[in-house]
DNA sequence: GTGCAAATTTGCACGGAGTGCAACAATGTT
DNA sequence: AACATTGTTGCACTCCGTGCAAATTTGCAC
């Protein structure tokens, strides 16, 4: 009965601790001595934990460096986007991705070490894309959809909604990449938002013109 | 002086062989046994090797699973590609990377055990992705030169041509995988140069009608 | 604050992954 | 046949990752 008085618990807040201690030592040890010159015993080491509560927390020394996959924008967001009466599907993506990958509340200090190592390391980059598997089948019932809200004809054939809604997924995940190595070449401090929003507005400018060639 | 007789010399052929039998031997018993249920030591002992010499030939299970990147269709299917006059820079990607595919001369047996791992382990595909790194830069480097063929003004923006080519090769990327994916769910038996066709005219008539809503 | 239940941390033991090294074997060359 | 080159193997070693059970910490009710 007497729950919910300090937010979250002590145990909550402990556990967030922990993991970020481990995350933080993960980080600053691979940016000083590179991603095989640190061993999981250090990294415990320096986050004060013992190595086998290093495996209650990530399965991996490289999970513990390239972060949580995002989550879907706030109800709202989403089906302001699938409702959308002006555009082509792919207006809106990169809003609704910039939510998303914002929805990432970590601190800065993280964030930002993170973001080198992932650029630093593809494999990393490579890592991350592939945690985010479940976000980008999230996405792609989203954008199933917008499709069907833009063509009702369309309900009748799943297999083309799923295929069409398949493609426009990998699409504006190859927009997503390429907004993120913009910003993390960080050429003037631009955000991330609004890399996503160049990207986006240039697919638009290079394929618009398309059926007019 | 006596060299390049026999085609390709003993040795040579039986690297291969080992090869193979390794390749064989790994998809061989996943498929029987799951990802996680196979060790090294198996497989070695049904490819009759060392677990030692196993890693004289890869890196780790998964990279005897996933087979090697593409590469680069022949310097005159290249250059057709760069110099053509029609079309936008998508037309003929489709092609040129059904030609790279292809160019895995690959047994078929081999080949069907892969997809249907690939298809059923995620991870395994997007391991195989990370490993096409080298190539999508070739591929980026020629897109590059067809994007400066169609513009020559662009010849003096490198930053642009850097970046616009990059945003292309990834959203291809995308078809690409869109691609692979229906292959491997072989409705129909349809191959896979086909499915890239399919995915490539897909992507034209979705964004194509883009600037015009 | 005492006591009990639930969650967390830790040590230990174990098997698999991956690498350097040196001995040995097979192949190529003259 | 002799020699050089390349490939194979065993060995020792470190690191990864997991199951299990003991010890510790926290939540909660009284």
């Amino acid at each position: 009965m007497t729950m919910d008085v300090g937010r979250a618990g002590l145990r909550e807040r402990k556990r967030l601790a922990t993991r970020r201690a481990i995350e933080f030592a993960a980080l600053g040890l691979v940016a000083d001595k590179g991603l095989d010159g640190v061993t999981i015993d250090e990294i415990s080491r320096i986050a004060n934990i013992s190595p086998r509560t290093f495996f209650n927390y990530f399965a991996s020394k490289e999970s513990a460096l390239v972060g949580d996959a995002p989550e879907l924008p706030p109800a709202e967001a989403v089906s302001a986007y699938v409702n959308a009466t002006s555009g082509s599907v792919f207006d809106g993506l990169g809003a609704l991705l910039a939510n998303a990958t914002e929805g990432e509340s970590n601190d800065t200090e993280l964030l930002l070490l993170r973001r080198g190592l992932l650029k630093e390391y593809p494999q990393l980059f490579a890592m991350r894309m592939a945690a985010m598997r479940a976000f980008e089948e999230q996405l792609r019932e989203v954008i199933a959809l917008r499709l069907v809200a833009d063509d009702p004809s369309l309900v009748a054939d799943d297999d083309l909604v799923l295929s069409r809604s398949r493609l426009i997924t990998h699409v504006a995940f190859g927009a997503m990449k390429h907004a993120w190595t913009r910003w993390a070449d960080n050429e003037g401090g631009v955000p991330l938002r609004d890399r996503l929003k160049e990207s986006f507005d240039e697919l638009g400018r290079i394929l618009g013109p398309m059926g007019a060639v």
